[in-house]
DNA sequence: CCTACCGATCGGTAGG
DNA sequence: CCTACCGATCGGTAGG
């Protein structure tokens, strides 16, 4: 049992390190000692395989932050929440998480429409946190589009540069980089 | 003449929209109306094409930045000057930027680790213009190496959303970031 | 899960 | 720049 998380696992690190074109599914096979015809008991398709990936990154990204949104009301420890949220599931799942941000589109084009619905709606829940701090006269009036997607550079770029193995938890960083946008955002002599 | 430019042009695309490994020789050829075989009378490998096209991306962010330094002296300036820089270089050059981006880790080892030396150059660069920026009093005494992963996170994951056929102007959208960015950087009163 | 295999396609070359 | 081809490798399958 739990043959298809190994699988997935392994296809997790070599997508990530190498790319999904450049990776053979004998490439996965070999790292679990089968042969490379084996690995279709378990699963259908190469592109199932990234698919299966891409989706459970999508769905962590969503889960968490409803969580926070479902948890806090003021903007700014939303802010906090949300972007802790969003950098912890790249942290705990920094292969998936590269995956999720560079092959997607590899997929088919209807899964490809379903990362970009995805995508969308978790935008727009960032919107929404953005849009709330500046209604209660918290954030200043910025163009909530706009700072919207100044933030999600920062939390999306993170994968690019985190290691796990460097010397600051992915927590510390995190707040220290939302303390910097929040400089931003947050109205003069309010935080 | 000029072949070789139409077969690069070619390539940027397909590359950016396809991902390198989707891409075959054949695919290329096809767009320029010749045999899959004949590119190979103006390039000698596949992976050539691609170092062509990221090498040229990595070579215009330098100068673009080395440009700003020579000309401006203040922070602010300076900082506004190179991040519209930044974000030129990537909006005329939207589909070569994309490959840049996502594909230089296809390329041989060799030229890997010169791309991320190109990086890492540019990048301190950056700090430096951060660093600055407090030593003069201008900017806030934040975390020079995080805060500059903040601004380039923002930088970069511009090709990941700007259309050039959207409505705004990309200066306009640079110029619209960088206020925000600023605004978490600059001392209270200073702008 | 293995053996043995399929057709398709790949990057690249020889010879003109 | 084309024709014709090379060996290698690909994703996937049949039969056990």
């Amino acid at each position: 049992m739990g043959r298809l998380e190994d699988i997935c696992q392994v296809a997790e690190r070599l997508f990530s390190e190498r790319g999904y074109h450049a990776t053979s599914i004998r490439d996965i096979a070999r790292k679990l000692h089968l042969q490379g015809g084996s690995l279709y008991a378990h699963i259908s398709t190469k592109e199932d395989l990234l698919w299966e990936i891409v989706r459970r990154a999508a769905e962590q990204f969503l889960q968490a932050i409803e969580a926070v949104l479902r948890q806090e009301s003021d903007p700014v420890a939303r802010f906090r929440g949300a972007f802790r949220a969003h950098v912890a599931v790249i942290a705990r799942n920094l292969p998936a998480a590269t995956v999720y941000f560079h092959e997607w589109r590899q997929l088919s084009p209807q899964r490809r429409e379903a990362v970009l619905q995805q995508r969308d709606l978790y935008e727009a829940m960032w919107r929404e946190i953005v849009h709330g701090g500046i209604e209660q006269g918290v954030f200043r009036p910025v163009d909530v589009a706009m700072a919207t997607r100044a933030v999600l550079s920062v939390a999306n770029w993170f994968y690019q540069w985190y290691r796990p193995e460097g010397p600051r938890s992915a927590e510390s960083i995190a707040d220290e980089l939302s303390e910097l946008l929040l400089a931003g955002l947050v109205k003069e002599g309010q935080s």
